[in-house]
DNA sequence: ATCCGGAATTTGATCGTTCAAATTCAAGTG
DNA sequence: CACTTGAATTTGAACGATCAAATTCCGGAT
């Protein structure tokens, strides 16, 4: 194995100098058409590729995003996070970027990371997720001045007109009130709720699409912890006495399934949320965050609509984020 | 925001060269203790960071593995993948190593991720999943030179004693033995197998193990594509003639554990694979894959047991490989 | 006092790329 | 034909770290 071809091996051959085969890679229109064939033509018999480190070193630049991955919980909703961040490769991929993944079990911790990430130069921009009120790393990011986007609003302030930072998220009370909808229009009047306790800005949030669509009118509202046992036991009290069950996450959705079978009613429609593998294997309905639609919206708001280098759009009120409007899925 | 320090502003800071403060960070013990405690007090107040881009240049190493992200497939088995990367990274950083994931479509289009992240120098190993017999992916790193690991053993040869490259696996038969001792010893002598159709490394594998520990000689062997309705609707038709069902997967045993509710038999112990979310949320049992044991391998294979740089072992026979045993969890 | 040898530390060179400035080129103008 | 102008291309320097070789330091033997 000989060493590989260095920019200078390239100019070599095609007959140039350094610089103009570094123009044809980066800034194209300003070769010559007949010279950049030339260069392109050294390059393919040659096999060339320009080596990132060197590259990372001159320009100050990596290339890459950084990303947390959750330690795993057991719960059933790690499949958005994974279906984000594969969508997330696959854009970034297309505009010349990298992903990197980082762990990290605590918000102390994740800025750690994020400081060796940043300091090192390993990472042009970072994406965390799970975002909450006050959150440290919000903070710190912004302080540090690393370019970042977070999976989920900053709850708490008013996070449309005055964003604290850029965000992308998916709008959970539109997904519930699709599925409110169709329930009212298919299955009947009493159609409850099941979520979690009140607090998180999530639940809270899936709660008010229920809510809006006149779900309070007629049907009960439930509460349990993300636990299927948890959420079968609670929902076991309400099964005849509801027409259709709106819920906050699969994993309920699961439970409130697992009372009406026992409860004999197993056809009551019961609308789950994140559309995962398991609510499809039991053919529950389920409420679709189209994580692809997230992760390009990330990639926007850090590289604009069409550039391959990170440049944040400005955190101005209406422009800071991107809020997806999810799918129901029928089944 | 003022630029970032270098080594020379240790080095001025302390009172020594460069080279000293660059020996203190990767070879610690020639440096005189004094001089060392002085140097990590400078980098201390200085928040000093070596330049990742700098040393990857100068060392042509990168300390980074890649690793494959499969395309959203719909299926359960998602998560087995997504804890081993997530127990990867937490390995790997412990060991100075960072994770980087790309994502392709088809194995040539791996191919020609794997040359661009090779050839620019922006990983120094790799680990791909899923390999089959016969896998263009293996043959080309084998000839390229990236040294990399399989998650999945090349099926086909024999691969413990003449292995054609490194690997780690599950023992997936070992775990199937399990579930089949586990059934026959609290369910009856009836434990039926329900499996994916023939030629999959991974399902045989699964079904040796309920053969050899006596499920044939009683219980029935069923397939079906991995999909819940399609196992429910073969399962059916044996509900009643079995004590226990070992399934290949999750979504099998889902299938089935649909099948045996609606024949009224909820409580017939059904044993699925991967312990997923969705098998915990139904009180299924299942067999636990350990993917942090196998992550802790993968790493093991390619830098041995405690160094931090790439050195993969030689693939001889009966050490290039770690086979976990997989665990019963019973619920 | 001088010399020796190993440990500790410093110096000079280098990795491959892109930036910034300088130079060459080609076409049009007076 | 010399002269301008803008486009195309080349040259020298720099990014920040580590390697390899050279140098200094220091205690012990002569």
């Amino acid at each position: 194995m000989s060493k590989s071809p260095t920019v200078e091996d390239v100019a070599l051959r095609a007959g140039v100098s350094r610089q103009t085969v570094s123009n044809v890679l980066n800034s194209p229109e300003i070769v010559r058409p007949a010279t950049r064939e030339r260069v392109h033509a050294a390059i393919d018999e040659l096999g060339y590729r320009p080596l990132a480190a060197a590259r990372n070193l001159r320009t100050r630049r990596s290339s890459t995003i950084g990303i947390h991955l959750d330690p795993y919980a057991g719960g059933v909703s790690g499949v958005v996070l994974d279906r984000f961040i594969h969508a997330l490769t696959e854009h970034a991929g297309a505009r010349g970027m990298r992903v990197l993944v980082y762990a990290a079990r605590t918000p102390e911790e994740e800025i750690e990371r994020l400081a060796d990430l940043s300091d090192s130069g390993e990472v042009d921009a970072a994406i965390i997720t799970g975002t909450f009120h006050g959150d440290p790393r919000t903070k710190w990011l912004v302080d540090h001045g690393l370019p970042f986007v977070s999976f989920g609003r900053p709850w708490g302030e008013d996070d449309v007109a005055d964003p604290a930072h850029l965000w992308v998220d998916v709008d959970g009370a539109a997904g519930t009130a699709q599925a409110t909808a169709h329930a009212l229009a298919h299955a009947g009047d009493r159609v409850g709720f099941l979520g979690w306790p009140q607090g998180s800005g999530t639940g809270d949030d899936r709660e008010r699409g229920w809510a809006r669509t006149g779900g309070t009118q007629h049907g009960p509202r439930l509460t349990a912890e993300d636990d299927a046992q948890q959420a079968k036991a609670v929902a076991a009290g309400v099964i005849g006495e509801v027409d259709a069950l709106v819920c906050a996450s699969d994993l309920l959705a699961i439970g409130a399934h697992l009372a009406a079978t026992e409860a004999g009613r197993a056809e009551l429609p019961i609308y789950g949320f994140d559309n995962t593998p398991a609510a499809e294997a039991l053919g529950l309905s389920s409420v679709e965050q189209l994580p692809e639609q997230v992760a390009a919206g990330a990639l926007e708001l850090l590289m604009g609509p069409t550039g391959s280098v990170v440049a944040p759009r400005p955190a101005d009120a209406g422009t800071a984020h991107v809020l997806v409007e999810p799918r129901l899925i029928v089944r």
